[in-house]
DNA sequence: GTGAAAGCGCTAACAG
DNA sequence: CTGTTAGCGCTTTCAC
């Protein structure tokens, strides 16, 4: 390609035959007799110029990169779709909007490596997708001193924006259709419960069996996983024969949890019925097919990006908490 | 935090009571001395010196990011674990290395963006994830002009260094371990057909059968997801319902084969042998559990942050192809 | 509207 | 070993 050098403003400006700062302000804001900007722009053009980020950085002191900070557990960050989805569509949210989304992950307790991280990125601004918070981990965020959305609502003690799924709602929406089909003996096989999403969850079900004068059998925390939800299932049944109803707080729960049913003898949605939560397509694998609650991952992104951007622009927040809600996608398991 | 500004060098310099140049050779190289070395770095520590990388980008002309390209379909990158999974291999294994991984993700056709992306990002180098090549897609790394790494082996006339998985000495592997425990009817149910690593894979296990004087009853291509396996499985068994053994191209589709088989009353192990590709978690899952191929997600990510580094220190390719052996997980399905 | 000059923060070349 | 000077590529005063 370029013949050697990469061609730089000088030479645009020579090959145009005017100055430099000319040429600057052609580019940039087109603020030049129509004539010149012609003539820079075809001189730009012919040389392919690329206006070289690091000095236009150092002018303006934005970097136009956003870090998205990922400090979990390796295997979790792997294995989780929501993460893998949230990632994908915070990239083309950020990228849409011309900012340059950085993939800052870090092992769960290795802040040292997430300030280093951060540091050298010279990131404008920080999303951060964490499950576990920590007083340390709130420094590091603290100390960089960039302003910072989370993704799910961090420990009441930080006073972060953030952008986060009604959890509760849906939870409660949960409660209020399994109480309709006529259940009245519910058990909810929840998170881990070291995260603020499970409770909230956990929560929002409860309340909603609790305003129709009922109460959950269990409550059993545990991974999101069908392991967890097979063995919480199995320990249910055993404990509270006359279960007709499950809540499954994610979907790979709930596989276990039909397992579980599946190897007791119990029909689906005949004798149980079971909501899951995530939409994401092992739903459509299990037999019955699940009825779950989707996550607005796409509207989550967008809106995260939006706030982000809106505040290195203007200085100050526009929002400074946005909950979005989570859709019922009704299927065979209810 | 900072009390207004950042500190620069000449902060640091004033502070210390020394020239700023000799302030920088302190803090880079060290070459000062010792009394000289202490005070520059007393005062960088006081102020809470950072130097900013922009001003070190425009001298060093290297930015230490490397873009990771993804060109796929949206969907695609979301469901499929093995990009997940890669991605965070591929980030920690480049943050190791004190590089910046930003990450390009696109949609399939939507060149524009990706070279939009690249040249915003100012990348000085690249790591291509993609299974559909084109020659567009082709031209924008050529024109984007750094150095270039593919995961995976893009297709023959794009000369560029890759690293990739053994797909063909695994799936040789399949065959004589099928072959090996009796099974003289094997089908192969194959991944998308305008992907490299499933001719790859199809090829080896073909290749496996012949050497013992066999062919594949047939070859199914199709997505890699559990409905493709189930559909192409029942093809199977209606065609050649002599099937005894089944080389299913990833776990998911080895989990739409399990379900096949079981309805249609075929035992596993006993009555037809299952293998699949990946070890992903669901490897685990499923009943029986899987005999697949791990991947070696991390040793790949390794290989390349490692290939890209040096070429980028040296300016010269130390290695231009590598191929990394999948391992054998033996389970039950086998 | 345009050109000359200063400077963003840092490093490297050159004298001392 | 250290200070002075120049300059990376660009934008932005400030005169003209």
């Amino acid at each position: 390609m370029a013949n050697g050098q990469k061609a730089t403003i000088r030479d645009v400006a020579k090959r145009a035959g005017v100055a430099v700062s000319t040429a600057s302000r052609a580019l940039s804001h087109g603020s030049a007799s129509k004539a010149t900007r012609e003539k820079v722009f075809r001189a730009a053009g012919e040389l392919n110029f690329v206006p070289n980020p690091a000095a236009r950085q150092l002018m303006s002191g934005r970097s136009n990169i956003v870090a998205i900070a990922i400090p979990e557990h390796t295997d979790f960050i792997f294995r989780d779709m929501f993460v893998a989805g949230i990632l994908g569509e915070l990239s083309r949210a950020f990228s849409e909007r011309r900012m340059l989304p950085f993939l800052a992950l870090t092992e769960l307790q290795d802040t040292e490596s997430l300030e280093r991280l951060l540091r050298d990125s010279s990131a404008d601004g920080v999303v951060v997708l964490s499950f576990h918070y920590s007083r340390q981990l709130a420094q590091v965020f603290h100390d960089f001193d960039k302003p910072t959305v989370f993704i799910g609502r961090p420990f009441p003690r930080m006073r972060y924006p953030y952008v986060d799924v009604d959890n509760e709602g849906a939870a409660y929406c949960a409660a209020e259709l399994l109480v309709e089909r006529g259940r009245r003996n519910i058990g909810i096989i929840a998170g881990p419960d070291d995260m603020m999403a499970p409770k909230q969850r956990t929560m929002g079900c409860v309340n909603g069996l609790a305003d129709q004068g009922m109460k959950p059998l269990a409550v059993i925390s545990g991974e999101y996983t069908a392991e967890h939800g097979f063995e919480a299932c199995e320990r249910i049944l055993e404990q509270y024969p006359e279960v007709d109803g499950v809540f499954a707080q994610s979907d790979q729960i709930a596989v276990g949890v039909l397992q579980a049913l599946a190897k007791h003898g119990r029909q689906v949605p005949n004798d149980v019925s079971v909501i899951g939560f995530d939409d994401f397509p092992v739903a459509t694998m299990t037999n019955p097919k699940l009825t779950t609650f989707a996550q607005p991952l796409h509207d989550m992104a967008q809106v995260i990006a939006e706030m982000l951007c809106w505040r290195l622009e203007h200085g100050e927040w526009n929002t400074v908490a946005q909950v979005l809600p989570a859709s019922l996608i009704k299927r065979d398991s209810v």
